[in-house]
DNA sequence: TATTGTTATACTCTATAACTATA
DNA sequence: TATAGTTATAGAGTATAACAATA
């Protein structure tokens, strides 16, 4: 079935079925739209993704330089100043100077920083369970570990190159 | 074991652990990841993902308007424009008047671009391949199929919005 | 007046380079 | 001079608005 009809169009926008019997395809469709999804969540909470990252990343111990941190998350340093920049305004992370190198920030989750993370952490468990819901515990457990063969085998597990 | 050892940082960015114990986050970062490493591909070819949407959708058949095109793609008819005008310049595209109704554009791939549209498919073939050869037969089906569910429970099947 | 394709404009992201203060 | 953080600049990508031709 060809696409039709000009005049009657909804958003109808049906996805060609070549595209769906790609499983690469539907590993991208499904990966962005759980990142447009969860992007969506974040900005509710007046947050972007790599203030998240910042977050989650400091909820594992403090660090004791910005540039650390930015080629963790692998953005530029520059990059970062803004992220930490408005995460501080609201309170949520602390930057310290080093007494022993007066050039360095060492940056710290506040203890409201730490509440807003598990808010943060729930959102996405909830996001997470509406997504999958459409597969029983043990075809999750698969697909978890289908995916996590992937990653592993193509070397994705660094940040996004 | 936290983020330590400051000055020994290579291009480590090891994902922290929390991260990778999640589904929605592997299932995010393998998306991510397919459509950096397809647009490259593209990119060598001389093509954007916006292109190949179009040679792809056009090799379903004919479409009588510019603005069904960028409906279907989910993307603005202005938007449009551009990437059709680089495919038409290559040759792989036709835009013809419509003579019952002379704003509109019937547009159509040519010989050349059905040629194209093969060799970007063969492209796609190889990098799933690639990306899935960690799973046999069996793990790739389940795999498809848990996907599959995903998609069309969360109603993903439209362009990503 | 409404619609099709087009062009122009503005806004967001990101990538790079330049600046300062410290070492 | 080299490095950490910051600021400024430029580019791609995208979203919106104005425009000319046609209905």
């Amino acid at each position: 079935m060809s696409i039709e009809s000009p005049e009657i169009h909804q958003p109808s926008t049906a996805t060609p079925k070549e595209l769906l019997a790609s499983t690469l395809f539907l590993l991208a469709r499904a990966g962005m739209a759980i990142k447009t999804r969860t992007l969506d969540e974040l900005e509710k909470a007046g947050f972007g993704m790599y203030q998240y990252s910042v977050l989650a990343l400091l909820g594992e111990g403090d660090l004791p330089t910005q540039r650390l941190i930015a080629s963790e998350l692998g953005l530029d340093r520059s990059q970062l100043v803004g992220v930490l920049d408005g995460l501080e305004e609201r309170g949520l992370i602390m930057r310290r100077r080093d007494p022993d190198d007066r050039r360095r920030h060492t940056v710290s989750l506040t203890p409201e920083g730490k509440r807003e993370l598990v808010r943060i952490r729930t959102m996405i468990a909830r996001l997470e369970d509406s997504a999958l819901k459409a597969l029983d515990g043990e075809s999750r457990q698969a697909l978890h570990a289908a995916l996590e063969r992937i990653v592993v085998d193509n070397d994705w597990c660094g940040p996004a190159r």
